[in-house]
DNA sequence: AATTATATCAACCGCCCCGAA
DNA sequence: TTTCGGGGCGGTTGATATAAT
């Protein structure tokens, strides 16, 4: 069955998207706000289905998307963050501030996932490949087949699949977290949750996007799980807008300066580690706390 | 220079979640 | 409680760019 679409799309137009439907979205998003996509293209007088202006303004209009190349530093997260959640691209784009979901999934299905295979890691399931999976589920199968008839229903089935598992509760996904609203807030205002925990990854020289200043949030981890090595990773900024605001306790250890990704890094490689040796408790307990 | 293969990524699709009616 | 619709997600496509032959 299913639902209807969300919009007939006669007389639409699809595709690119030129300059001028560019400016037209832009402007009336500025002027009245993102929302109410489906009574957006007509307000705004563009010739769009609803769904095509929202993924327009995600991905390429928004005021705060960071252009440039992936860094090696953000590379890093995402592989990481890849091993903990899977592809949820929205949440691993929530933690890589001006990334879209969008992107990361584009730049992991066209590099990450090669450059794993070719360092011999399924990228899947984070494993070398000679090493047996077991008790991993939250890799999907692939499909095969590109009819697309077939592709969509089987895809479907398994989509979820490894969001609910038969051995654990429901997890409903939050919505990711924009790390900003940016119509409201001026692009260099939108990280400045803790500017002395932050880490500006320029200074690294890695050969980032250029001229913009891109700072990524610092970790803070709870430790007080069981050997604490795991608990809590969460942005600094996500205790205001993920982590329901208020009653979250977690500031066992705050990160800052300059060595914070490292020892971010260090943490999730320990984590990693662990996750062969606890049977993957820790890790999913770090995964579903990010789920929160 | 022309052709073919491969890589990239913006855009689309269909499904699901969740809040409102 | 059920239904409906908006919004969001992840998978995939296809046009374009680039590299290789």
């Amino acid at each position: 069955m299913g639902r209807a679409p969300c919009c007939s799309k006669v007389g639409l137009h699809r595709g690119p998207w030129t300059p001028r439907e560019d400016t037209l979205l832009t402007k009336y998003i500025q002027a009245h706000g993102e929302g109410h996509w489906r009574s957006l293209p007509k307000k705004a007088g563009l010739l769009r289905c609803g769904k095509s202006c929202r993924l327009r303004w995600m991905n390429y209009l928004r005021p705060d998307i960071k252009r440039g190349n992936i860094t090696p530093d953000e590379d890093d997260l995402i592989i990481r963050l890849h091993a903990l959640l899977g592809n949820r691209w929205s949440l691993i784009a929530g933690r890589l501030p001006g990334r879209t979901d969008n992107e990361i999934k584009n730049y992991w299905n066209t590099h990450l996932s090669k450059r794993l295979k070719s360092q011999g890691t399924d990228p899947n399931t984070h494993r070398k490949l000679s090493e047996p999976v077991q008790g991993r589920t939250r890799s999907r199968k692939k499909t095969t087949t590109k009819h697309k008839n077939n592709k969509k229903k089987h895809n479907s089935s398994n989509k979820r699949a490894f969001m609910v598992q038969p051995e654990k509760p429901k997890v409903h996904l939050p919505k990711p977290v924009r790390v900003t609203s940016l119509l409201s807030l001026p692009r260099n205002e939108s990280f400045e949750f803790n500017t002395t925990s932050t880490t500006n990854l320029e200074g690294g020289g890695l050969g980032s996007s250029g001229t913009e200043d891109v700072q990524l949030p610092s970790y803070v981890f709870n430790g007080d799980d069981q050997n604490g090595t795991a608990g809590f990773l969460v942005g600094v900024h996500d205790h205001h807008d993920l982590v329901n605001g208020s009653d979250f306790e977690c500031q066992s250890h705050v990160f800052t300066g300059e060595n914070s990704l490292e020892k971010l890094y260090e943490e999730y490689l320990q984590i990693l580690k662990n996750e062969d040796d606890h049977d993957q408790v820790q890790l999913d307990s770090f995964a579903e706390s990010l789920l929160i």
